[in-house]
RNA sequence: GGGGAGGUUCCCGAGCGGUCAAAGGGAACAGACUGUAAAUCUGUCGGCGACGCCUUCGGAGGUUCGAAUCCUCCCCUCCCCA
């Protein structure tokens, strides 16, 4: 690596603000950094909103730092409030134990926990055991009351109601990169941007608690070119886990995004070189397709695995039609070039035995029974506005009764609109 | 603790005794147009064996032929005062 981190991570879009620019890039470039990120356990997989800060300490992990991922497993218990404009649901302990399990899991598929090269500690460990008076004492008197309510996360919720366990947020925040500091001798802290105040506020006691030289760096906060925040689909947030998002449906995210999204998420959620994603800047038309069958690919590949990003893709061509991906287009990518077939395999789907086909179901029926509809009225009313095609025929007739002759070389192909394939397959 | 304002369908937000499954907007979904993009236009948007029936308007009771709308108690949120 002959490039400097935070040239790599500003020219992938990592950077919002870093408190001090210049020692600490000096510090990045002479040594190998200990560095943390929290993520708080609030649900047992990580999603796409988390996928930015991921990509930042692996970057980071690359070019020989060592990333500490905090689970908030003492935090998560009070719900930081930043951002927010309600107050968060709490953890119990056994449920946020047991999502920090599933999601250090996870992270492996991004970063090497491998002989120390990364830790994941829980904030428990040293908050669960805190001490009320000391902390009073020893950390409670170097924050202004006065300074914290100028912040703008705390002004907004001094509108709607801020209780005083999420005003302690901060605190406790500030206490983690401390203790991270003396134990790990962890010099820097990153985060999202709403993750600012609570940043500052580490670095501020480290320094007042005599410690020297930390740092903050903030990442972005990610929207989409519509607007939405990152990650989020209808069918809620973007999962990293299988088996909430499948990663046929993972992949067919990542191709949905929009034209504008385009380079600045390749840049972003791949580790293909910059120089051939920027040579991506004028495509035209279906070339736009092409370019996001890599993001996809590359995409899902980060977090599932080869085999599976080459599934999805296989069997979004089985769905869409076959591409081939120009030689020249970002070389770099693993992604299977020239002409490929489609292979439906990872279209999601459900096997079906001859009771099922003999007994000609309605078609909506099965539609709601494999919950593709929420309801049957919801079925109904697809059907009639014609979004509904069994084997690539549009029915408009709502008694419509799947038969055997609907069963083409041992399956029956559903769509819902353009774009959600369904097989129903016979053995 | 005192006073005030509220809690409506995924979200915002009307409704204030029947004509309310509940205006309007947003989101979402489908159709047309396209490039599995965006924008635009159209339609849909509680459930069901569907010109009818059932379940919704913070919760539980009550008044009434009839309640989201009135009364009682309770829960929760916000604002002002302490």
């Amino acid at each position: 690596m002959d490039k400097h981190v935070v040239d790599e991570l500003s020219a992938r879009g990592f950077v919002q603000q870093i408190t001090e620019p210049e020692p600490l890039r000096e510090l990045l470039g002479k040594e190998s950094v200990t560095f943390y990120v929290g993520i708080d356990p609030t649900a047992d997989s990580l999603h796409a909103g988390h996928l930015l800060p991921v990509m930042g300490m692996a970057i980071m992990q690359k070019y020989g730092h060592r990333p500490i991922v905090i689970v908030g497993g003492g935090t998560a218990m009070i719900g930081d409030p930043s951002g927010k404009t309600e107050m968060r649901k709490m953890l119990t302990r056994e449920q946020i134990v047991e999502n920090s399990k599933k999601i250090k899991q996870q992270l492996g598929r991004y970063l090497d926990f491998s002989e120390g090269k990364a830790i994941m500690v829980d904030n428990y460990e040293w908050l669960g055991s805190l001490n009320y008076i000391d902390f009073l004492r020893d950390i409670g008197r170097h924050f202004s009351v006065n300074k914290m309510l100028t912040y703008e996360t705390y002004k907004r919720r001094m509108e709607t109601g801020l209780s005083f366990l999420e005003f302690n947020y901060q605190l406790l925040q500030a206490y983690d990169f401390y203790v991270l500091y003396k134990k790990y001798n962890c010099r820097l802290q990153m985060g999202g941007d709403d993750q600012w105040a609570n940043i500052l506020a580490g670095s501020d006691l480290i320094r007042r608690m005599g410690g020297k030289d930390v740092y903050g760096h903030t990442f972005p906060l990610l929207t989409t070119a519509t607007g939405a925040k990152m990650g989020k689909t209808e069918a809620g947030a973007l999962w990293l886990d299988p088996e909430k998002t499948s990663p046929y449906d993972y992949y067919q995210y990542w191709v949905n995004v929009d034209d504008r999204d385009l380079v600045r998420f390749m840049r972003l959620y791949t580790f293909l070189p910059v120089e051939e994603i920027e040579k991506l800047e004028n495509l035209k038309d279906a070339e736009y397709n092409l370019a996001k069958t890599i993001l996809a690919f590359e995409a899902t590949k980060l977090s599932h695995g080869e085999e599976e990003a080459k599934k999805a893709m296989m069997a979004a061509m089985a769905a869409f039609g076959s591409r081939e991906i120009p030689a020249d287009m970002v070389p770099s990518s693993t992604i299977p070039r020239g002409e490929q077939s489609g292979n439906e395999s990872g279209v999601p789907g459900a096997s079906m035995d001859d009771a099922f086909i003999n007994s000609a179901p309605l078609l909506i029926d099965v539609l709601a029974d494999n919950g593709l509809v929420k309801s049957k009225g919801e079925g109904r009313r697809l059907v009639q506005q014609g979004g509904v095609y069994v084997n690539d025929e549009r029915i408009q007739d709502i008694e419509f009764k799947l038969e055997r002759k609907d069963v083409k070389d041992g399956k029956i192909e559903l769509r819902l609109g353009k774009k959600r394939y369904f097989n129903l397959t016979f053995s």
